[in-house]
DNA sequence: TTGTAAAGGTCAAAGAAAGTCAAATTTGAA
DNA sequence: TTCAAATTTGACTTTCTTTGACCTTTACAA
């Protein structure tokens, strides 16, 4: 017997037969499907994850939205690199990594040298419960590596 | 999908396609699209920042108006955004600083795409003096954005 | 010189989404 | 029948937008 959630993620996957990308309104599913709110991100959370090829994005506020994108061959390609994400990675591992990436053309020579600016020792090196430090490390190596482009 | 803000941004943004300053009215503005005056600035405040690349001026009383300058970011100007780096930066701010990266064409909106996955909330969350850990997350936002190229 | 109208500025509250988390309930397999 | 897993519900939170009351500055006319 189906529950209320199969029947929506039903609705949700025939809603991504043709596009690869849907945009939701939470409230507004919710409402159609007599229930609450919260189990609209109870089906997203237990059916369409990464695993089963989907990645959701959504924006709160005003015009708020849920996305949801279906997940092509690529997927499938790099799920092995993925998985070496599950346990750290020192510099090394995560340079040849981006290597790889770089050699089957996921990404271009110029991605490849700014992401590993970005992931450096020298952009990670703060890491005392500061995000925000963090990250603004990690800009200023995005562009010192810009500010050697010709 | 599009709230108010976002189109009176898209608005002003394509006032701005051609020229590089543009004089606006706050209160002529505000009657074009029904809104509070003071949305006007909600807008200028939120979208068009120095990190985005824009100088806000304005003048009050009898013949006010507001001022919206494009700023050209040149080789040399990165230095500012340097600058930026050098206090905490929160998603917001970095998000704008990429965002005035691309529109300037310093990076493609390939790249522009995969630095925001790099320093997202999700890829630096776990900051507890655990650099490996912080890269594998780094390492597996990239990777989930590269899924979703076709 | 001064008062007033006509700008624009500020800030906080209200409104409109979506997210989180855990308690309560239902279901189905052993 | 029992119990663990799956589902449903709802209170509370966070984020983003919209609104409005009140403030400041400027030009200009009296």
């Amino acid at each position: 017997m189906a529950s209320r959630s199969d029947i929506i993620e039903q609705f949700i996957l025939s809603n991504l037969a043709n596009d690869t990308v849907i945009e939701l309104s939470r409230n507004d599913l919710a409402k159609f499907f007599d229930c609450a709110p919260s189990q609209i991100n109870y089906v997203l959370n237990t059916r369409f994850t990464l695993n089963n090829g989907y990645v959701i994005e959504s924006v709160r506020g005003g015009a708020g939205f849920i996305k949801v994108v279906r997940l092509g061959l690529t997927k499938d390609k790099l799920s092995n690199l993925l998985d070496m994400c599950n346990s750290p990675l020192n510099i090394v591992e995560a340079s040849q990594i981006i290597d790889n990436l770089r050699a089957n053309k996921f990404i271009s020579a110029n991605e490849s040298v700014l992401l590993k600016s970005a992931i450096s020792t020298k952009a990670l090196n703060n890491p005392l419960n500061m995000e925000e430090m963090l990250r603004a490390n990690i800009m200023r190596e995005i562009i010192i590596e810009l500010m050697k482009r010709r």
